[in-house]
DNA sequence: TATTGTTATACTCTATAACTATA
DNA sequence: TATAGTTATAGAGTATAACAATA
């Protein structure tokens, strides 16, 4: 109440949400050893039946297939991923969350959750449904007008 | 209205934004050539009459200060940036724009206004105002939140 | 010819540990 | 002794260009 609203004033506040929001992840995934464009991936490939292959994984990252290939080489190495041939085309392959890729991305979830009940408490329940309203629509129109780039 | 609430699809909302919104960001700066972590020095750099410390702005960046000597350096050799000696202190520096790194930050902010007004134009205008006051509330929880920690 | 993925290369960010100059 | 900042080192992410294998 009595923010002052300005383009200026929403600027701010989103580059600072989306700040907070990443130091606050990559601090959670530090205990697991896990950088965040590695919990990206994961999550990408969390149910998805027969996985995805390096240039899906790329695009689902919003990264450069060249650079995918570090990540899945580091996530594979640990066992957290793996990659196989691609049924059908012989270039490509298709990546896939192994058993203790699964398990880990669920405990983290878990760990996640807790803590954003704690941080949700705060908020009284009819803020966080409009929050959530709200943000779905914001997301909605940054993605879409990314995709008309 | 109609989303599903949950803990779940709330931190699946805040992630999505929250990468999207960098990404967005990054596309962004890369015409100015300048990374995100430079672009948030800068900012922070903004209207602080007589600069900063690299310790302050070490931990405004949420970064160590070995870190923030590299982003410095790169700042600096571009004429963006200046290091000064502390006029009390003979350890310390007061880092501070220069006149071309004020009139970047002006231009870059300039083009990140129009843009959003853009994004805006698709909000009715008392979802604007309660998008902008929840997130300050979600804001200022995280970052109560973050600094007990 | 075009696409899939990797390799080679170069640069930025990141943290830790060791160091210097000063407080 | 403690603090401010840098350097040395190592590793992750990032993009571009060149490449091999396959479509």
């Amino acid at each position: 109440m009595g923010e002052d609203y300005s383009p200026e004033a929403f600027e701010k506040v989103i580059l600072q949400v989306s700040l907070a929001e990443r130091q606050r992840l990559k601090g959670e995934l530090d205990e697991y050893q896990l950088s965040v464009p590695q919990y990206v991936v994961l999550r990408a490939l969390a149910h998805v039946q027969g996985g995805l292959s390096m240039s899906e994984l790329a695009e689902a990252a919003g990264q450069v297939s060249a650079t995918m290939t570090g990540i899945i080489d580091r996530l594979s190495e640990r066992g957290l991923v793996e990659r196989k041939p691609h049924p059908s085309d012989r270039r490509a392959l298709q990546v896939s969350l192994t058993a203790p890729g699964e398990t880990l991305l669920a405990q983290i979830g878990r760990k996640k959750r807790l803590r954003l009940q704690h941080v949700l408490k705060a908020i009284p329940e009819a803020d966080r449904r409009q929050l959530l309203h709200l943000l779905h629509l914001y997301l909605n129109i940054i993605l879409n007008e990314a995709a008309h780039k």
